[in-house]
DNA sequence: CAGTGGCTTCAATAAAAAATGAAGCCTGCT
DNA sequence: AGCAGGCTTCATTTTTTATTGAAGCCACTG
């Protein structure tokens, strides 16, 4: 008697050698300091660690994920430049390898979600400031000196920023 | 007829000054960066634009969160050093004040949970390194390549690091 | 040294985030 | 134009994370 039904992660866990599973961890904490989704690590450490490109179905097969995950999952690494498209000829499906410049997606990460962050807090201030006035008396001045304390704090973000940005491009 | 039950937001709602409102928004939204729930955020939030030192009991009314969230909100923000509890003569509950040196906490971030992250990936490099005799020859180069590439990345963040924290500790 | 207020913990519950997979959209092939 | 493979999207389900609140601990108080 055949049967064709065994544990789910049998079909993955067979096909990963420990160097990708390594890297597959290891990146899957890093993405996860960044607040992004355990499937994005997998795809990305295991695309890390292959010599050649891969298909979505490859990262379906040998991670076991779902095609829904794969998808999402590229287009969020394409999104930041953290994985890119490669032409396969005669192949009609897309093969996808790492770009191996981990320096790419720190910058986009502090264009893009740090940067706009410090920018809304920014407003934010603004209109504490702007609500200062409506403040009795005895607490207008020691709120005054915390909204300022924010604010500074605000400056030297942008302006660090900016420089840690430079530091990144030159590595 | 008065009536004790009313909606559950009001009690909270109420309460909140738009400055207030602005400095909680704010400070959930730098914690979420950070990986920290909520509540964590709500509770700085509020510390940092009081001008007395809060109960957790203030904290519960205002912020209307429970018993547990307060306390295990203020445990973290002690262990992080954003929140310090004052002495409050003739008082048997604690108050507590927020710390608004920012960087304290910038700086237990980076040495609790940057640092060992790096040792720990440089392990895991250790034992990849380890496992390359076993790949099949035509890959055991590129995948080298690739391996040194992390190390380099880890070095890196080892040596930027504490300078990113000596940064913070002249600000 | 019993009583009480205040705090911490943690099992249970609720809320948020991520994964799934089927429906349906393209694009290229015939 | 019709078909098919490959991909994307998104409503649903699953998993993970945060919140609640009651049990119980401790330290002070009388």
């Amino acid at each position: 008697m055949y049967s064709d039904s065994r544990p789910a992660m049998a079909k993955a866990g067979g096909t990963l050698g420990p160097i990708e599973m390594e890297a597959i961890e290891m990146f899957i904490n890093f993405f996860r300091l960044l607040g992004l989704p355990k499937s994005i690590g997998e795809i990305y450490g295991l695309l890390f660690v292959s010599t050649r490109p891969l298909t979505m179905e490859d990262l379906m097969n040998r991670l076991d994920i779902s095609l829904g995950a794969a998808s999402q999952g590229l287009k969020a690494l394409r999104a930041v430049g953290a994985v890119k498209a490669v032409y396969s000829p005669g192949e009609r499906r897309d093969h996808f390898v790492a770009d191996l410049e981990l320096s790419r997606f720190a910058s986009s990460f502090i264009k893009e979600q740090l940067l706009p962050k410090v920018e809304q807090a920014t407003e934010r201030v603004r209109r504490m400031e702007a609500a200062l006035p409506d403040l009795p008396e005895s607490e207008r001045q020691a709120t005054k000196a915390r909204i300022d304390e924010l604010r500074q704090w605000l400056d030297r973000g942008r302006s660090v920023l900016p420089m840690a940005l430079k530091l990144l491009s030159i590595a």
